[in-house]
DNA sequence: CGTTGCACTGCAACGAGTTGCATAGTACGG
DNA sequence: CCGTACTATGCAACTCGTTGCAGTGCAACG
């Protein structure tokens, strides 16, 4: 139900067409709400019908024609309704817990093999925040209020990776007596 | 795709009806993979058809009776199946990322409530984790190999509730100025 | 000149998950 | 006796999201 909401911020921040929402998904915010394509230009017929954005196709030259969506008044209006409703508790939904509990009844090397696995691609976001925060943020202290937002989602994100990193530091030590501390 | 995973583990180690599948979901698992009884009826029927588990109806007085579910071996087979497989990686999918990227957009003193009260709710989890550390795991540093699972998943647990009360922290630091640091 | 890749839009079918409802017996408080 | 709550199972309808496919037209590579 946030999709739609997350295309309103995007929009309110910049118009753009379905293919571009699907490649900003693919970048920044997509780390935080994943979407596809075909699901985007779905929601966006929807949004759409629902007055909360307005499209207008712009021809192009060596390109096919796009369809160019600008958010409405209606659609500021839910954005403001949005925010200002209390976000329904989010709970953790982990294929990997699963997966832990299932040790006594599993693959145990394969799944310590995982868990290496999960770690470094933990790492590897993290890497990839810490430089868009370098990059995008470079004054972490004096940040303008439109840019905050953009901000403390990365705060959360890089929170979370370094959770997710401890998390699979103290698997490996009770599972592989943590002989590789590789890295 | 885990929920089968998830009353496999559920079975495995202990057989049960669909009903008290679903209060185990309500409390221990179900923390890291919630399920609705509609739901785990549906998917239990289907396991059934796949060979992974098997039920036989136990009349009971005084209540209706129940059908209980028994792990089968071609159920066991699929678990190590399953944790022999990568986890596919997990992104977050966070709604409330979504509602400080709209910051600018909407109300943000309504914005500043909800990680208040989400700060809180973070908090209760994480007391309600710790509590039941403490009971069923009173020393940490001598855990069976049956019981690692679960208490590594608690772990997880953990870890993620203290991100995001860290996150919480950081956010109330910028939007509200930090003036009550409540509790 | 053919293949690959990118820009651009979409539909159709399916699977996963939620919400609402149906049913039925027992037990307990008012 | 009536309403409520608990144990117990399930169906139907819906939304959300994924997967697979389809088509066009340009540019660059070999």
């Amino acid at each position: 139900m946030a999709l739609e909401h997350a295309i309103l911020v995007s929009l309110a921040e910049r118009s753009a067409s379905g293919y571009d929402l699907a490649r900003r998904f693919d970048a920044s915010i997509g780390h935080f709400w994943k979407a596809s394509h075909q699901q985007i230009y779905k929601v966006l017929g929807r949004m759409e019908s629902d007055g909360w954005v307005e499209s207008q196709v712009v021809p192009q030259d060596g390109r096919p024609d796009k369809k160019v969506y600008v958010i409405t008044d209606g659609g500021r209006a839910e954005l403001v309704l949005f925010t200002s409703k209390a976000t329904p508790p989010e709970h953790l939904r982990s294929e990997f817990a699963v997966k832990l509990r299932a040790l006594p009844f599993g693959d145990a090397a394969a799944i310590v093999d995982d868990v290496r696995v999960r770690r470094r691609s933990h790492e590897q976001q993290l890497a990839y925040y810490a430089d868009s925060a370098a990059r995008f943020y470079p004054h972490p202290d004096d940040i303008p209020d439109h840019a905050l937002g953009g901000w403390l989602v990365l705060r959360g994100g890089m929170l979370a990776e370094q959770a997710g990193i401890a998390w699979c530091d103290e698997i490996l030590q009770r599972l592989a007596g943590d002989e590789d501390d590789e890295r």
